[in-house]
DNA sequence: GAGACCGGTTCTTTCAACCC
DNA sequence: GGGTTGAAAGAACCGGTCTC
């Protein structure tokens, strides 16, 4: 509570009454972490951290708490506050990235293992996952990592039993007592240059980072060792090659550690694979180029020898921002080639994390891509493959041959379309095909219908109970048609229900509605209206007949 | 009145069992 | 092996409530 009260600067005189209230709301505010950590998968170690959160939310409502505005009860007025405060704390701990379930277990390992300090490709061949999963991982273990002030020191060598929070105003360990939050009087430069300190970087990164010059560096160094009473000198003699990662490469295989090679080679020597299924290398270009203008190159491009130059298996991005800043010369490491498509494929695959960052149309293609190297195997073992369901691959493959890239790319990968929606789509149309095919032909195929059936569900006259729709299979070819041709009719006001084989129910309230808001203004509307109710009432009085006859 | 939060509802996605 | 369907989980949305 030491470092809490130094925080809030709550009275002796009001200790104890501090005191209880944590003691009566910990089990709200452990509840509260709990949601928290179930929402976000947050590592046990940060759990404590927002439990602090939590209490100093709840000191902070205490001080602002009035007993005769608030009828609620204090928790009510308080959890607010609790919630804000550590959502802001997860927000600066771990940023507005949610690690899918994948990300979340490499990074429980690399906490578990305490392997925070090994290369990418040492974790990744460690635990058997991909490059691209254990950068991810170490990434986002580095913008997490906020020391608690109840951690224990026991690494530390003279602090026996002691947390943190005890070396606030201690002499030793500079690096620790940057973390703590006295750097709250420091402008945001210098809380800057405080992370990059802690997280290593050189003087040289720090500079070129801030684009400022050595002699206000070392201005700002003064001011934060006056600020914290410490003096950070070792720090300027840091070696400024640190940040270059490559020379931490620690392959585990003896061979491939002999042929992969580190190489700086010019940039128009390195190509782009044609087998990449990402097909735009300038997502997130300008963060890759800031990254590299500030702090150098943190991992090679992966590449092949491919007759006098090099071609790419991990890193298109990386290429592609190089390219942007018309660098001349570029890190590549150099693997051994792919044996056959189907290998560069996997390898493609593999060092790219999974797919993390691919669009879905990526993951599509390369679905698709993998199906067709394979000779078209079955669906069930390119899934096994893959790591996805069959359903889903056969899914991923229908859609990449029935529909054209451009009706569909871009808005799949802003989410307006999902997979399974186009697979339903699919379906139905298929489904129109078969049970009236004239009426495919007569709109001039499938083609037509596919276009009208996409414009009708950005509109959102049907959602994903179109998969269990039975109106294109009952449905006359006239309203069908109808409902083709009007792009905002919804598949609701035309659906026929069937609820078992014998009986069969017509949604008549829509069709009266329908039928009460046609309105006309010329004659020939009336004229040609009344032509269809007459089609319309030949057909129901057949219908009637045809009932009738089986009473 | 604006904004934050909560709980209920609806929609979407995924998976697996079952059927052809 | 491929297609269909239902269950379950997650995401998105919406209206009500509360605080400032």
């Amino acid at each position: 509570m030491r470092g809490v009260n130094a925080i809030l600067k709550i009275k002796d005189s009001e200790l104890d009454e501090v005191a209880d209230m944590v003691v009566r709301y910990s089990k709200q505010i452990e509840n509260e972490v709990r949601k928290l950590s179930n929402q976000w998968g947050i590592p046990r170690d940060l759990k404590e951290d927002l439990i602090q959160q939590g209490y100093i939310g709840l000191l902070e409502a205490h001080k602002r708490f009035d007993s005769s505005k608030n009828t609620h009860g204090f928790w009510s007025y308080a959890c607010h506050t609790v919630k804000g405060r550590m959502k802001d704390f997860m927000i600066y701990s771990i940023s507005h990235i949610r690690p899918t379930r994948e990300l979340n277990s490499i990074i429980s390992k690399i906490h578990k293992e305490s392997m925070m300090h090994h290369s990418p490709e040492y974790i990744a061949n460690y635990f058997n996952c991909t490059l691209e999963m254990a950068d991810l991982g170490l990434e986002y273990i580095r913008i997490r990592n906020v020391k608690s002030l109840n951690q224990s020191l026991s690494n530390v060598d003279s602090s026996e039993d002691l947390e943190l929070v005890d070396l606030i105003g201690a002499e030793e360990n500079r690096d620790y007592l940057f973390r703590v939050e006295v750097v709250g009087e420091l402008s945001v430069i210098e809380q800057g240059v405080i992370k990059m300190l802690l997280d290593r970087f050189s003087v040289r990164d720090i500079i070129r980072h801030f684009k400022i010059s050595n002699h206000t560096l070392n201005d700002i160094l003064k001011k934060i060792a006056n600020c914290c009473g410490y003096d950070c000198s070792h720090i300027l003699t840091r070696n400024e090659g640190w940040l270059m990662n490559l020379n931490h490469f620690d392959l585990a295989d003896g061979e491939e550690k002999e042929r992969a090679q580190l190489r700086w080679v010019p940039l128009e020597k390195v190509l782009p694979n044609p087998e990449n299924p990402r097909i735009d290398a300038a997502v997130k270009s300008e963060h890759l180029q800031d990254r590299i203008e500030s702090f150098g190159w943190d991992e090679p491009i992966t590449c092949y020898e491919w007759g006098n130059n090099f071609r790419i298996i991990s890193g298109h991005r990386r290429w592609h921002a190089a390219n942007e800043l018309k660098l001349e010369k570029i890190p590549i490491f150099l693997v051994a080639a792919p044996k056959s498509r189907g290998e560069e494929l996997e390898r493609i695959s593999s060092v790219q994390g999974g797919q993390v960052e691919w669009s879905p149309f990526d993951q599509i293609k390369y679905t698709y891509d993998r199906w067709i190297a394979s000779g078209r195997n079955s669906f069930e073992s390119l899934g096994s493959e893959l790591g996805i369901s069959k359903g889903l691959a056969r899914s991923r493959i229908r859609v990449y041959e029935y529909y054209p890239p451009g009706e569909i790319q871009d808005k799949l990968n802003n989410r307006m379309y999902s997979v399974r929606m186009l697979e339903y789509i699919y379906t139905w149309i298929k489904r129109l095909a078969k049970y009236h095919p004239n009426l495919v032909e007569a709109l001039g195929g499938e083609h037509y219908i596919r276009r009208l059936m996409l414009k009708k569900y950005e509109a959102r006259c049907f959602n994903s109970m179109l998969v269990h729709d039975t109106f294109v299979t009952k449905a006359t070819v006239q309203v069908i048609r109808d409902f083709l041709i009007n792009t905002n009719k919804k598949l609701n006001d035309y659906q026929v229900n069937v609820t078992d084989t014998f009986s069969v129910e017509i949604n008549s309230a829509a069709i009266v509605t329908e039928i009460r808001d046609i309105k006309v203004k010329t004659k020939s509307e009336a004229r040609k209206l009344l032509g269809e109710v007459d089609e319309v009432l030949a057909c129901i009085e057949r219908k009637k007949a045809e009932l009738e006859s089986l009473i």
